[in-house]
DNA sequence: CTATTTAATCCACATTATGGACTTAATATG
DNA sequence: CATATTAAGTCCATAATGTGGATTAAATAG
């Protein structure tokens, strides 16, 4: 049985809570943070312009070439970069050799819970997925305690079977359905839990996180869409995740995105939320399948096709509230684009033209465009992938500590 | 007729827009930003803990005393910070000379338009008000060119006057009410102006922010509350600015915010920006003085004290409305606390029990905790507040171009 | 008056980036 | 084929900045 000790990722507890953006007060720079600090700009560089010689990363950095010299070298022996061969057509000079991100050293891993699965998947630093497992299990039925047990078991083999790849697992995130402050779970209704502290239950470090949020995110690096969207991810509950400039936006505790309780009609059919007329209980999965007769989602989707008149008018007003409430949203938030992503990409075909309609009549006089409407290309997936791009990116925004010459974090 | 060239402060157009927190490559750290970085590190600690001791300084930052002192020095002669008395009480060993902020060299202008009025005000680095001047005028009934004039008249002699106190003008912003995007003023129905660069019809450089942000950025620096909260800010139209870690959220076009078209009702009446049922068309300005059958806002008040059925019943009405257009507000976007400001603030008492009631109501079931409802202290001032402060602000985030050695920009 | 304590400054040193010289490896040209 | 040209990458002396310990300064305690 292996222990997750590749790399820095440490036996013990220890949930790093995700907090809020607050104002903490600005680190003083030293000269190993600006090191380290410029060690993530060339090795950014590197991400963003693909293979690169060292030449054109102090170009572009402004970073002389000795410096940036001096940095791919370490990069190097770290595996965070390799050399591959310049691509070059009739040039003069010497030819540079230009590096790359490289897949083969740094992963991360990445876990989901849902109410009906167990989830990982480990990818490495060029946002390569290089495994996925998943099953299905009722975990409705059974304690955190249980589920969390089976879930670190899932883990563990996952690991086990990067690092016989070669590659060293350097953290992790896992996706809950709920809102998460400071690594709380407060509630999973879906789960039937509550105020629980799922990263605690695990024996190594993971980040705990909303499943809406990192679907976001997963959208964000794996979806290959824009950099401005909110990402509508919805089964049960109804959740959305926006990302500004590449950011995602949590709000004040890391509660933000809760869509499916946006009011569509405040004299509505109460909500278990204890409001009424909330967006889930037009759109939420169980309203769409009541409305339509349908058992599940698939087979929702097929009686849609056959042209099933109570499937079509389910979908229809399903997509009515949900453009009302995300005309809302778009007018508190401001996204890019919307992303129709978890049981609405299936259903993207019929709910997306009564979610168009209103929100092109309502927004369209207020601004200059009305955000584009796009499905999610992730399936179930996007969280599992978020929660690992998540770690994968925070190395790449700051890889000093990843160096094998990194300080052994001795205080 | 005094030009606005003191400090940086600079003759020439150039509207800097405040454009979006794009995922701009981070820019490579040399030495002199090493010690820009740490200026700015020293000088917010001093803003944070009033009156501090060098000693003091070097402790909080973790620089060594020899740093702190030397940026002291830097700042003292740059008049950005004062030495004061080392508040002291009977501890032995030699006794620290204090420092704290200065508001005796640095300051900042922040102008707003408003329908009715032009106004202006100087905030010093210490974020005192050292000027305050508004000029009733109906901006409605002529063009941008000569609004615009005016303001400029107005601002001359707002910063003339400020240098006569010794004071340098280093930054100004220009409040507007309507969406501003890059510098670009879209719209603004209250004034009648459409796609307007307002900044380059003056004659110095000037950012242009949407009011409803200013406001609440002005709530967070002038009114003394807290770091997360979301600002909501009436007048004609409704509009709403989200601070949250002290940072304001203004979404992919800076548009965010505009809670007065948040859908109340999806079957209501019409609305000007082409939907229905908006929360303006329950709780705005006109609708309020409408069916409460007053002229004016200070009018409505005072029916209201006298107990008029029908100003209770608008305000009631409206009260509910925006309750409900909070609590979309908050699910999606997730503020610490509401403040009411604008026209808001006046109607508190009235309007403060319906939305309180319909908040709890429809959010206790989701969340630990309702946003606590405030009402803003800061009168009609706020946004010019929040544009000066705005200012204030950058430079204590970047002292080092204010500082006597600076480089005099030489690319 | 002396010891003690803390603040602030001074000075030698460590770390990091810079800039120009140098080396290397390719293409162009005669 | 030999040589010039061009560009990539490395080397080395230098500059900028922060560090850490020693030193000086200014207060209280006994």
């Amino acid at each position: 049985m292996g222990s997750m000790t590749t790399g820095s990722m440490t036996t013990g507890s220890g949930t790093t809570g995700s907090g809020t953006t607050g104002s903490m007060t600005t680190q003083a720079v030293r000269h190993d943070s600006m090191r380290a600090r410029n060690l993530a700009v060339v090795l950014g560089e590197v991400r963003r312009s693909g293979p690169v010689t060292r030449a054109a990363l102090a170009e572009i950095t402004g970073l002389t070439k000795t410096t940036v010299s001096k940095m791919v070298g370490d990069l190097l022996e770290a595996g965070m970069v390799a050399e591959s061969a310049a691509p070059r057509d009739g040039e003069r000079g010497r030819p540079g050799t230009a590096v790359s991100l490289s897949g083969d050293r740094v992963a991360a891993l990445g876990l989901e819970i849902t109410a009906g699965h167990l989830s990982a998947c480990v990818a490495d630093l060029t946002l390569t997925v290089r495994l996925r497992c998943a099953q299905a299990v009722d975990n409705r039925s059974r304690p955190p305690v249980e589920t969390m047990a089976h879930l670190q078991e899932l883990a563990h083999r996952a690991v086990d079977e990067a690092r016989t790849a070669g590659l060293s697992v350097v953290g992790s995130t896992l996706a809950v359905p709920g809102p998460v402050d400071g690594g709380l779970l407060h509630t999973a209704p879906n789960l039937g839990w509550r105020g629980v502290r799922a990263g605690d239950l695990l024996d190594f470090p993971v980040t705990v996180e909303n499943e809406a949020n990192l679907a976001a995110l997963g959208e964000l690096w794996f979806g290959g869409g824009p950099g401005d969207f909110l990402h509508v991810s919805g089964e049960t509950g109804i959740g959305a995740g926006l990302v500004v400039g590449g950011e995602l936006f949590r709000g004040a505790h890391g509660l933000a995105g809760e869509l499916g309780h946006v009011v569509v009609f405040p004299d509505g059919p109460d909500c278990r939320c204890g409001g009424r007329g909330c967006l889930e209980r037009y759109a939420g999965q169980e309203a769409l399948l009541r409305a339509s007769g349908a058992a599940g989602v698939p087979e929702l989707t097929e009686l849609l096709r056959a042209g099933e008149a109570d499937a079509l008018r389910a979908c229809e007003r399903a997509g009515r509230a949900l453009g009302v409430a995300l005309t809302s949203a778009v007018n508190l938030m401001d996204p890019g684009t919307v992303v129709l992503g978890g049981i609405f990409a299936p259903l993207f075909e019929w709910v997306a033209g009564p979610v168009r309609e209103a929100m092109s009549t309502r927004l369209a006089g207020m601004r200059r465009s009305v955000p584009e409407l796009a499905v999610s290309r992730l399936g179930g997936d996007a969280a599992t992938l978020g929660g690992a791009g998540r770690v994968i990116h925070r190395v790449i925004a700051d890889p000093a500590p990843h160096l094998p010459t990194a300080r052994p974090a001795v205080p």
